[in-house]
DNA sequence: ATAGATGCAAATATTTTGCCGCCAG
DNA sequence: CTGGCGGCAAAATATTTGCATCTAT
């Protein structure tokens, strides 16, 4: 059986720490990219996340901090983000509607779960994911830049509830 | 225009392993659900489907069978047949907008691989995903029903050319 | 006969675009 | 200074819903 580790917040720098200092914000330095304002704003909504947000909630957290802050910004923000690869969109299986969900990519990738009655998401790393992914470059003569893994199920708890 | 679509498959590996045409009829009977004409319709276009449909295509296909057919009912019946698990719901990474795509759900789980650079899809199946999923549902205490994994990447071709 | 489907139109939701004034570098 | 960025409003897409009517079983 290969290793496992569930939720593992400690592999290196995992991001989501209030404490630290904008990580998406020093990448972004780092690319010489603009750094507004704006970007400021949202970049810190992101690092500060602890759950997936959709576009609408981060314009929501991003008001809070600067009102000024419009829909438009949020969207072409997470687009420069997304194609820089420093965050992920998700859309979890259309849980909730056709939403997208946006988290900051962190170290490794995880799989998200998702219990499909009590929407509880938990992510999920493992060396077998990365074994797939190594197997998946072999085979077909692919440099794998994005991995995408989503599942649905029913946990536990609601399984016997329901 | 003849009902003749042959399945053709572009990536060389084998799609949709149900060679039988009206394979999702079959399932809606057999959970006695109302076969509406327009319903037979949708599920003809997606038995018959070589390749990813998005809502407008899989309704342009439907509409060339049997005009009448509205959008909205495409949207009910692939809400339907998502909800029975009959066919699976995928984006792609996004790599054209934001669509959503959708494919008869086959036998057995499969990979999609996407070329970022020429958009080329293929699939991809393994006994690693299998073992994966197996251990998810161990370790989270999950019962999986559904899972997609989708991956974005440059292909040989492209690395060479560009 | 009747529960459930469809069609139509309109409402929602979500994301993108054009244009212009403004600001970070 | 200046080219990229943000704001505004409106457009383009995408999806859902209310309600009257029709139909598969």
């Amino acid at each position: 059986m290969a290793q496992t580790a569930v939720r593992r917040v400690s592999t290196g720098e995992r991001i989501n720490v209030h404490d630290k200092p904008g990580q998406l914000q020093k990448q972004l330095a780092n690319r010489s990219i603009r750094l507004t304002r704006q970007r400021r704003v949202v970049l810190q909504v992101m690092d500060n996340a602890s759950r997936h947000l959709d576009a609408g909630e981060i314009l929501e957290r991003a008001q809070k901090i600067d009102p000024q802050i419009t829909r438009v910004t949020v969207y072409r923000t997470l687009d420069l983000l997304k194609h820089h690869g420093l965050i992920d969109e998700l859309d979890l299986l259309h849980l909730r509607g056709h939403r997208h969900y946006y988290e900051s990519h962190g170290p490794r990738d995880h799989i998200h779960v998702a219990c499909l009655r009590c929407g509880k998401v938990r992510e999920f790393e493992s060396e077998l994911y990365e074994q797939l992914k190594k197997q998946i470059e072999q085979d077909c003569g692919m440099e794998i830049s994005v991995a995408r893994t989503e599942v649905g199920g029913y946990c536990k708890n609601c399984r016997d509830s329901g």
